[in-house]
RNA sequence: AGGGAAGUAGCUCAAUCGGCAGAGCAGGUGCCUUUGGAGCACAAGGUUAAAGGUUCGAGUCCUUUCUUCCCUGCCA
């Protein structure tokens, strides 16, 4: 992150410099070039976040454009989800929103053109033959036999492929480079080849597509894209790209690559988030523990929550892996600030209160969001028989454990302080029922003598209480980089913990009417959001995140304490 | 006969013309609290990948070395 002015990169400074020139006459013009060929993950919102906000900054226009050039893996089913996505982030196109195909007769010209002076050629190599003749990362190529061609042969037999007059593989068009370039990307790189499949957009109408290479530099000079932000493995591609531009002789924008987002704890790779729905071990694309866009979505998280993440992470050109606490952190914050709190008991502990009245019921006032005054108050009901969450028992507390217990005094949340009278276990031993006492002076949560109580317990009544499902939804993934390891397969590391659903929680009567996408704090517990399975006869809670636990942590870290003072036990070998 | 890129705190990034290596997060210690949440305070964290050179002065300039990543699709 920049300390001081925020949002400045080694992107900024590029165009700063393009603009002291007067390279593009200060105008920048950015564009998100997405391939409908699956679903926007958390790493395209970064490259969204950048692109817009690259604009924005300096008060120019981003487009959305799909980058459609192969019709054999795209569909229109990713067109609609990525624009869903993309609008759900928070980003405006207006009437920006372009395809790559809407070029295609615009492209086919400038190939045109470059046959008629020269610099490119139909190939009728084999795809083998071509691999072949490209050479090695070591070894020059060679010429193809038929790269010297002239123009008018070779317009013959490009109108012959853009007619049906090739099938698939008889025929390419290339470029006419360099065939012991170091870049192999030079190496006489293939601009157009056949394809036998229907486009989402133009249909039948194109027998022969461009390639990315061909198709990128000049759609983005054809919409007057100024910066041309994309991913490092471009890099290489970028003598390419300037010199088609170079060769056509069109407006040529600047391209600037930079390094892709990485998140621990899960993966990004297109090839593997299909692995993880084909093979089961998620529910679908928007499953709440994918990356995905509609995954976070669901899991609940914000929109502004990833912005503010996306902001915060500095964008450089040096590969690594963002820790998931970092997105964690910024979830939590804008969750803090905007999520309504309400007491639900996901592990149940009955509370009998045994000097409180059997009929009575009182109407407790709880506040709805701490942080936000406007977010007003709601009525709790109280009664004689509660629960509580089984963890804020302990019959034999250690000395850091501030709960209840026997013979201990807490506060219930906006209600009493009670007492631990008595605990009453089934045969097995296991705890069932605590038996308490309340003290009716303490009503609201304080008590007139000043006595103070080292805990607050959510709780809810239980004749009161709605029976909902939680699923809790943790990592996908056991370890920080599971698509690290080249002898295991990631899916060995997926977290067979990764969900647990727990039916019924208790939640207080007020969510009764709560909605698919509304967002809650569980008090004490985790931020909740109501998930789209939700019906009014039950209502389902994903799990979007943990509260920040100070006693756990301290419970695990005695723990680890303990198990390093074993290790040390045995000296360590010197080196 | 290989080409390209990157190395600064645990992570992500700053450091103006060559001028005292700084932030956020994580981790640590306190304080506070009607969420063990939130908040606040403090401390800690570095041989700037390494070596050599230029210079009054090098993260920054030069040389060499090391490490990591990308490139041999008619994918993007």
């Amino acid at each position: 992150m920049t300390d001081g002015e925020t949002g400045r990169n080694f992107i900024t400074e590029i165009i700063d410099e393009h603009n002291e020139t007067g390279r593009f006459n200060g105008i920048v013009h950015t564009r998100f070039p997405p391939e409908p060929n699956g679903y926007l993950h958390i790493g395209h919102a970064a490259s969204i976040y950048l692109n817009f906000g690259i604009a924005e900054r300096y008060g120019g226009l981003c487009n959305l454009r799909f980058d459609d050039t192969n019709p054999a893996k795209e569909e229109q089913e990713y067109i609609e989800a990525i624009i869903e996505d993309a609008r759900w982030l928070g980003y405006d196109w207006d009437d920006r929103l372009y395809f790559a195909s809407d070029y295609f007769d615009e492209l086919y010209e400038m190939a045109v053109d470059l046959i008629r002076i020269g610099r490119a050629y139909v190939d009728e190599l084999s795809p083998d033959e071509i691999r072949t003749y490209r050479g090695t990362l070591t070894k020059p190529g060679k010429e193809s036999p038929f790269r010297n061609r002239s123009p008018e042969e070779n317009l013959r037999l490009f109108e012959k492929m853009r007619a049906g007059g090739f099938k698939e593989g008889e025929a390419v068009l290339r470029a006419k480079i360099d065939m012991t370039s170091g870049n192999i990307n030079l190496r006489d790189p293939v601009m157009y080849r056949i394809l036998d499949a229907p486009h989402p957009r133009t249909g039948d109408k194109w027998k022969i597509y461009p390639m990315y290479d061909f198709a990128h530099g000049q759609s983005d000079s054809i919409e007057g894209i100024t910066h041309s932000i994309c991913t490092l493995e471009y890099e290489d591609h970028r003598p390419l790209y300037d010199w088609y531009l170079d060769n056509i002789e069109i407006f040529h924008p600047q391209q600037i690559e930079f390094a892709r987002l990485n998140v621990s704890h899960t993966v990004l790779s297109k090839r593997k988030l299909i692995r993880l729905v084909q093979e089961g071990y998620v529910s679908g694309w928007d499953d709440p523990r994918m990356p995905t866009i509609s995954g976070l979505r669901r899991r609940g998280y914000s929109p502004e929550a990833l912005r503010e993440f996306c902001e915060n992470f500095g964008v450089g050109k040096v590969k690594g892996v963002v820790a998931l606490h970092n997105l964690e952190y910024h979830l939590r914050q804008h969750l803090n600030k905007t999520a309504n709190r309400v007491m639900a008991v996901i592990n149940p502990l009955k509370v009998v209160i045994e000097n409180y009245p059997d009929d009575l019921v009182e109407e407790m006032e709880a506040v709805n969001n701490p942080e936000d005054a406007s977010a007003g108050t709601r009525m709790a009901p109280f009664s004689k028989v509660l629960y509580i969450e089984r963890d804020d028992f302990m019959e034999d507390p250690p000395r850091k454990f501030f709960r209840l217990a026997p013979g201990r005094e807490v506060r219930l949340r906006y209600a009493y302080f009670i007492t631990c009278t008595d605990v009453i276990k089934d045969e097995d031993g296991e705890v069932i029922e605590l038996r308490c006492a309340y003290d009716a002076a303490t009503r609201g949560g304080s008590a007139p003598d000043g006595r103070r109580v080292k805990a607050t317990l959510h709780w809810v009544s239980a004749q009161h209480a709605i029976k909902a499902q939680a699923r809790l939804y943790n990592n996908l993934f056991t370890v920080e980089h599971p698509d690290s390891d080249r002898e295991v397969d990631f899916t060995e590391f997926i977290n067979p913990d990764s969900l647990t659903v727990v039916d019924p929680i208790y939640v207080e009567p007020h969510l009764q009417n709560a909605q698919a996408g509304e967002r809650f704090q569980f008090e004490r517990l985790a931020y909740f959001v109501v998930d789209q399975d939700s019906t009014a006869e039950k209502l389902v809670f994903n799990r979007t995140v943990a509260l920040r636990d100070q006693w756990r942590k301290q419970q695990k870290k005695a723990g680890k304490a303990g198990r390093k003072t074993q290790r040390k036990a045995k000296p360590a070998p010197k080196p």
